[in-house]
DNA sequence: CTGAAAGCGCTTACAG
DNA sequence: CTGAAAGCGCTTACAG
């Protein structure tokens, strides 16, 4: 039924044209007499042509694809709502661009590793950094594999490194500020004694939150000392909290760095007798869908994951195009406050 | 620096011998002295060759790629757990047989089509289908398209179509026992005024929820007829459930189609003065981690996300082989009890 | 404004 | 067991 696919040749031989002047009729690299490229137009619509791509990649060596990596485990993929916005937000600029996303998921530093040297045998052109570490290894190694990068980050890029190197953009937001507002919503309600359960600290951007949440709270005079790091799952959270609520001195606010966290801590200090808020005021971060419609809703802080995505993948295009950005900041990090936040009732 | 990328002349020449033998040489196809195809390996690992997948791609009309097209909004997406592990587990199986993932989320019909055009133009070699729908237009499609296909459902595929016409494969799990089990706890505790909450009924496995909900109310002699249609997402689990626990004959338990939307429903109900589970039990879909971990913990069921994925991927490489099942049932969806069931308190 | 031809980097009959 | 060559379907200097 579907035959072979019609080719180039087919639609010029249809048009009564050369290859060369349908291919120029689609990319308007050069000007086509108008009579000819309708010709050219008409006979393709046609015969259904579209170009192949492999064909096209292979002669301009650009696959129009994009790759991104995820090196988590599915459960925190599964329960971390900022990937699947993410990459949406990407989706639709690379779709306007004609472009595709190629997606990894990988279990560990090996099969990132080939996944990228995949990658590498032009299977895409670019691709988007997620998760940094402290002294991550991918953009170096992507930088030798001739891959064209963009790096997502939660803080602004350090200006260390000599102008000359080549340098990977960095897409970034500003994380601190939200966080010392989160603090400072606490304070105002009468908290002082308000602990923080991070993500896995390893992560650039937890690593920041951390250190915007010790940062505001000696801002405020208060010790940052309950501090105590999860690794963004559900069970994480709730064990974190039950080691913060364990005793009786215990913290009269919690931090969370993530919604699911907080989600899950805020059931179980509720199953151990406490009430939300009255009596542990809660905030989680990421703003995801659940926690608008939670009873009472949770404050958290939305960083735009989506237009994130649009922007690193608007930033990664123009890479490629050959307008290297040092950094852009995304600047939609806004704290949306709901009703998990209440004064202390009793110290 | 990294200069001009070797070809597999470059290979040839180092080792001394042609295209042809190094093609040869890692296809397998044919066999090589093993002499000759140490002098290969070693010339290619010091060149740091690897062969060019748009020239591949090209020579063989085979991408080595599967695409995924997910046409929900990116907030369902978002909430949803069942995407992330789903495509975990494709990607388990596609890695280890060197093939990748082109993933594209989609606002409307317009944008899908342009996918699945987009990706006949020699872009993958074949696509899982998701969400299906009733007489879904896609399967036909990409059938036009060219494109092999897999379709991903709740339900055994119906006999009806003479066996000639080429098939798509299904890979499918079985909701309605799970479903079915569900009730039966319920009625077991004591419950008869049992309300369900549905996905999207225009989505076949929704529908395959809500009317295994409904045989399973019948089987037992009770009325199916606290129906409310929801959409996945965390608002309406809320809506649906303030909408049921409007009036003072309201149902004691409510089996959700999802765990997001249980989830919220709960907190819905919970804030509205009911206990859980003593004034109302309620019972998830798709055992997401949060659910798991919550307190009390929500009774879901498990349909293995990820198994799912690794056979749908598996079914699509073997139709892709040549070798086309008809059908293909994945066995492990299974009721996961917690503490969210419990006799009702009071009529 | 258009055509003829080389080239992108592989694979695969065809010979030997 | 191996080589020489054609071919996959495009794009892009080079001529005109």
């Amino acid at each position: 039924m579907h035959g072979a696919r019609p080719t180039i040749g087919d639609v010029a031989r249809a048009a009564g044209v050369s290859k060369g002047t349908v291919s120029l009729a689609y990319s308007g690299k050069r000007p086509v007499a108008e009579e000819t490229r309708r010709r050219i137009f008409a006979a393709a619509e046609s015969l259904r042509w579209t170009a192949s791509s492999s064909a096209q990649a292979l002669a301009t060596s650009r696959t129009s694809t994009i790759g991104l990596v995820i090196a988590r485990r599915p459960e925190i993929i599964a329960t971390d709502t900022f990937f699947p916005r993410f990459i949406a937000g990407c989706e639709a600029v690379l779709a306007e661009a004609g472009m595709g996303l190629m997606l990894n998921v990988v279990a560990d530093d090996d099969a990132e590793t080939a996944a990228y040297e995949r990658y590498a045998a032009g299977r895409v052109d670019g691709v988007i950094l997620l998760d940094v570490e402290q002294g991550d290894r991918r953009p170096d190694l992507v930088r030798e594999l001739g891959l064209t990068a963009v790096i997502l980050s939660a803080e602004a890029p350090h200006e260390e490194e000599p102008v000359d190197t080549p340098v990977t953009p960095v897409v970034y937001t500003e994380d601190a500020a939200a966080v010392g507002e989160l603090v400072e919503l606490l304070v105002d309600a009468g908290h002082s004694s308000i602990a923080h359960v991070s993500g896995p600290l390893r992560y650039v951007h937890a690593a920041a939150r951390r250190d915007a949440f010790a940062a505001a709270m000696t801002r405020h005079g208060l010790l940052p000392d309950r501090i105590v790091e999860g690794d963004f799952t559900a069970a994480s959270g709730r064990d974190a909290t039950a080691a913060l609520l364990d005793g009786d001195d215990h913290p009269t606010a919690i931090v969370y760095a993530n919604d699911v966290m907080a989600i899950a801590g805020l059931s179980y200090a509720r199953s151990s007798g406490l009430r939300i808020p009255e009596d542990l005021s809660v905030t989680g971060f990421d703003d995801s869908e659940l926690s608008a419609h939670l009873s009472p809703g949770l404050t958290s802080v939305s960083t735009g994951a989506d237009v994130r995505g649009a922007v690193a993948a608007r930033t990664l295009l123009a890479a490629l195009g050959g307008d290297a950005h040092r950094a852009v900041l995304v600047d939609g990090t806004v704290v949306v406050r709901r009703g998990s936040i209440a004064p202390p009732s009793q110290p």
